[in-house]
DNA sequence: CCGGTTATACTCTACCTGAATATAAGGCGT
DNA sequence: ACGCCTTATATTCAGGTAGAGTATAACCGG
């Protein structure tokens, strides 16, 4: 034990540079009218988020208060995403470093219990490149794709040139590579790097080159590590169904998961393997909205949560 | 951005209540003669670990600062595991919150550049129900069993008990459940909650009823973090490959699978598997050392890293 | 009652996975 | 040299899963 008394003493010669200030950040998603959205607070495209403080009993509660009080809706599902500390992120005239604890939620939207300043925002507001539900959108081949290639062609050396031709391809699949949705993390990452995003340009006046809205500091970072994060887990843990209403269709069920997942699913396979791993029962009722045959209502079998958290539900996107 | 500023005094009343103390910690991984090993530090149970200071770059630099000087071995391979802030991890005197930071790192044991004071030991010394290569460890069913039973009666209602049992049978997969080797960490914080393991006894004068060394403060939660990660992990990305030296036989590889999901493999189908997605790649050499006839030597094909990360080896893991 | 629309059921094929078996090529003792 | 032990490597087979397409059912509105 007695190094580490001398570890902590070696480094704090002031006894100060080892505090930090810790914010909790939340991505809150809900899906309404087959749309993925955040929450977001305020006029500014802010994710809710706010300090931890002694008074937190945790990390989650902590988050959870902050939350609740910002937009008035309490949390249920939660999941730790992410925790960044980067030197530069709040300008380097700071003393003290500030360490940001992300969080993902999946919560509806009719669960708010208070009005408040807050508001839901489409996903695809911020990353239109990645709603691929009617295709890939025109901008992807369009407007990123000569970008990425002339970010590639002006680097130094031929490997790195051919190194981000790679990583470009892949993240985006061009040529003759499938869309994988689970990247947005590294397409953001990728388009920051290239200054193709308004992030990478502040303090620039030109405009930014690809359209899509920008968020506060760092959060369209944490929003894209959400997305991620929740378009892979989808495939092998049921946590679509905290997003549903207690009694829903099947097409309503894949409309959501299509939403997440942001491109379309093979309808028969998809009912194949909701019924294979018997995730839902039917509620006896039946639905006529949907406009022709009436669709059976489904609820949830919480079960399934109990039975060996092993199944996992991989879904079977399509290619098409 | 005012209610920022208003939220920030709200819970500053001394201007103290949001600085916390950051701690990084790491799980250095590394196999050798067929033994997952953990990277320790000093006498006691401790891994490497130290406070983030100002001159850190990053989370990630600050990390492979201490280790190496912690224990003279340069890391390669991190991510991120877990952030954890328990009020009462250091003890409730403490007026300043501490946050755990927590990475999990893949080297060689042949990396190490400086002798230290740091030493590495079995996974298995820290959680013996883990390895299931040779079957089921009698303790399981000798021991764990019957003390999880036990404590689930325990409980005041019949919904608590039931779901008790459930969640102990899902785990350690009692009756006719699979044995699931991902679970690590459920496993850990069940016997934590049963008070079966030392950590959760401190201050008790029992002697801890489930045989299993410990370690310092919530070391032990950490590393079973970083077992599950890694575990879960081997599936789907081919990270065992920062585990294993520059030319290595199948059977070496597949030892070390074993070694690190603690069960045994069907060896058809991991070779089929491994050479179905290419991982590797023939060096013209052979080795002898095995006994039996020569085995060719592989390499790992680097490029596949490079080739588009869905891939993603799923493991035949044996049933048997 | 007919066409539009959605729901639900069924089929077919390619591929993947678990599992078992067969053959090859070394070392080593007699 | 021969046979045996050990490990490496190749092949086969059955069951299941995933992708994709097609057929039938039930309601609505004109």
């Amino acid at each position: 034990m007695d190094d580490r008394a001398k570890r902590i003493r070696r480094n704090s010669p002031g006894g100060k540079a080892d505090t930090a200030k810790v914010d909790l950040t939340a991505v809150v998603v809900a899906v309404s009218n087959n749309e993925p959205c955040v929450l977001t607070i305020g006029q500014t495209d802010t994710l809710p988020s706010g300090p931890l403080a002694l008074e937190h009993r945790s990390l989650q509660s902590g988050l959870r208060t902050w939350v609740e009080e910002q937009t008035g809706h309490p949390l249920g599902y939660i999941e730790q995403l992410y925790t960044f500390a980067d030197r530069d992120r709040a300008g380097a005239e700071l003393e003290r470093r500030v360490i940001s604890i992300s969080y993902l939620a999946l919560t509806r939207k009719e669960h708010a219990t208070a009005p408040s300043k807050s508001s839901w925002q489409s996903w695809y507001d911020y990353f239109p490149w990645e709603d691929h539900r009617a295709g890939a959108p025109p901008m992807v081949s369009d407007l990123l794709r000569p970008r990425l290639i002339e970010w590639a062609e002006s680097a130094d050396d031929d490997a790195t040139r051919l190194e981000r031709r790679r990583r470009a391809a892949i993240a985006f699949g061009f040529g003759d590579r499938p869309w994988n949705e689970d990247l947005t993390l590294k397409r953001y990452e990728l388009l920051y790097e290239a200054a193709l995003v308004e992030e990478a340009m502040r303090g620039s006046t030109l405009p930014p080159p690809v359209r899509g809205k920008s968020m506060v500091s760092d959060h369209r970072r944490i929003l894209a590590t959400g997305i991620s994060r929740l378009r892979s887990k989808i495939k092998y843990r049921p946590v679509v169904f905290e997003l549903m209403p207690p009694a829903f269709t099947l097409l309503q069920l894949q409309r959501t998961v299509e939403a997440l997942a942001g491109r379309l699913i093979h309808k028969p396979n998809f009912r194949r393997l909701i019924e294979q791993h018997q995730l839902v029962e039917e509620t006896g009722e039946t639905s006529t909205e949907t406009g022709g045959r009436p669709a059976k209502l489904y609820r949830f079998r919480h079960a399934v949560l109990e039975e060996g958290e092993v199944a996992g539900a991989k879904l079977p996107l399509s290619r098409a």
